[in-house]
DNA sequence: CGCAGCTATTTTGTATGCAATTCAATCATA
DNA sequence: TATGATTGAATTGCATACAAAATAGCTGCG
């Protein structure tokens, strides 16, 4: 396949996460010519796939289309298709394939309640671990994030917001936390409640980035928590609604 | 509505995760004749194996040693080994097959600060949602583990604390929620510190649970989700002591 | 001894084959 | 028309085959 792979540094080990930090650390890993699992692709490309929505909740994953569509045998697909059904976002139905999980309102309820959980945890952490720098990057997507408001971009606006929720996640320097999060994080994003965002919700949202930025600004450890959990609450909310009205 | 609608007519799907419901619910399945994939064996099997700490951190897995162990051919064990990957309790290391993933106390560290939080708010949810039933049976099991910490009986005393902690992630109704508990939960039970209890430590433990019963007999949730915090934080302790020894 | 380089063996990664099951389409029947 | 049986096609689950890579084992050389 690939000969010039000839030569190989041990140390690194290829997950199937697509981590920020592990995705540029396997794109550097293909330039340097390092193996990579087939099956690994296939799981970020299925991945993508099911939360950008492309492959909708319930819909039936038929391996031989996948592999068309993915260009490998069933093989790789097979074994994406079980590493994604350990995260969740994939239900395997035994001698009928695999379906991707459903979305419910009780999920999403549940899902909501440990996001607020983890996060209210990830900002007292983030208040004694996170380096100026860390903040400072923080401060940075903010604004970028009120830029893409102001012009009413919601696109832009929504991959801001949910890489400021990472990277507070991701600067408490807990990568247990940093992953679990993700994973739960992913099952939710595939709801696709942007659409949902009335203009003053939207504004809500925005306010309540800006408290949360200055309580993390300030270090101000409680107050970061509970403006977190109330914000993850709010969002449910949101998700909630958009659910109902996919539903109805 | 869409085809695929079709298939929700089908409620039960079998997933990969032994909980307790679902192996009690497997174990049905398999009476009445449901299909069970190979894969979904292997994994319990490989899991078991894995926590029990018979294939222990580090070790490597050889796919033709597990074939000629469970009895299969290639294609379950590696699917298996998928699932497990994502689980994070096995390591790929591409076209050097996958390694049961090591125990470092970083992270163990970080799955106790998880593990505390979680069951914090496992007790808080626990006091609103456990039906009285809920709280005799984890009562019942309370006595059972006093019945075997009197008689110095370590495993049966460990299965029952186990039972308990499980039984109170999972009464609280949200199942993401326990699903979540039970796969962290699994990384550090690998760690096999029930050899480190001092007999001292293990009486305080007992103390502990005695007064998480109280609190949830109450459903003080305050007070439960407090002490559970605290108790996990006193566990963390004994796990990184086993865990030093381990490597000493 | 140690060790560099080559070769043989093992192991992994992917593709493919085959049997069993499920799905779909047709037809018969009430 | 609706329902149910029947049969052919599609799909899945598992096993196996084959190629590429990694490991282990030699050999000769210092």
């Amino acid at each position: 396949m690939c000969p010039e792979a000839a030569y190989y540094a041990y140390k690194i080990y290829i997950n199937m996460d697509q981590t920020q930090a592990s995705v540029s650390a396997s794109v550097r890993a293909e330039a340097l010519g390092e193996p990579r699992l087939l099956a690994a692709e296939v799981v970020e490309r299925l991945r993508d796939l099911i939360i950008q929505g492309e492959l909708a909740p319930g819909v039936k994953l038929n391996e031989r289309v996948l592999c068309e569509r993915l260009r490998t045998s069933r093989t790789p697909v097979r074994e994406a298709i079980k590493y994604l059904a350990s995260e969740g976002l994939v239900e395997l139905l035994p001698n009928r394939g695999a379906i991707v999980t459903p979305i419910t309102a009780t999920t999403v309820r549940e899902i909501f309640v440990l996001l607020g959980t983890l996060e209210g945890l990830a900002g007292e952490l983030a208040c004694a671990n996170a380096s100026e720098a860390d903040i400072a990057e923080i401060r940075a997507l903010h604004y970028q994030m009120l830029a893409h408001h102001a012009r009413g971009e919601l696109a832009p606006y929504f991959r801001c917001n949910q890489e400021i929720h990472l990277r507070l996640v991701v600067c408490t320097g807990n990568a247990t936390l940093a992953n679990t999060y993700r994973a739960l994080n992913g099952h939710v994003r595939r709801a696709r409640y942007m659409a949902n965002l009335s203009p003053e919700r939207w504004d809500h949202a925005v306010e309540e980035h800006q408290q949360i930025l200055d309580a993390l600004s300030r270090r101000d450890s409680a107050e970061l928590s509970a403006l977190l959990r109330s914000h993850l609450s709010n969002k449910m909310l949101v998700v909630l609604e958009a659910l109902g009205q996919q539903s109805a």
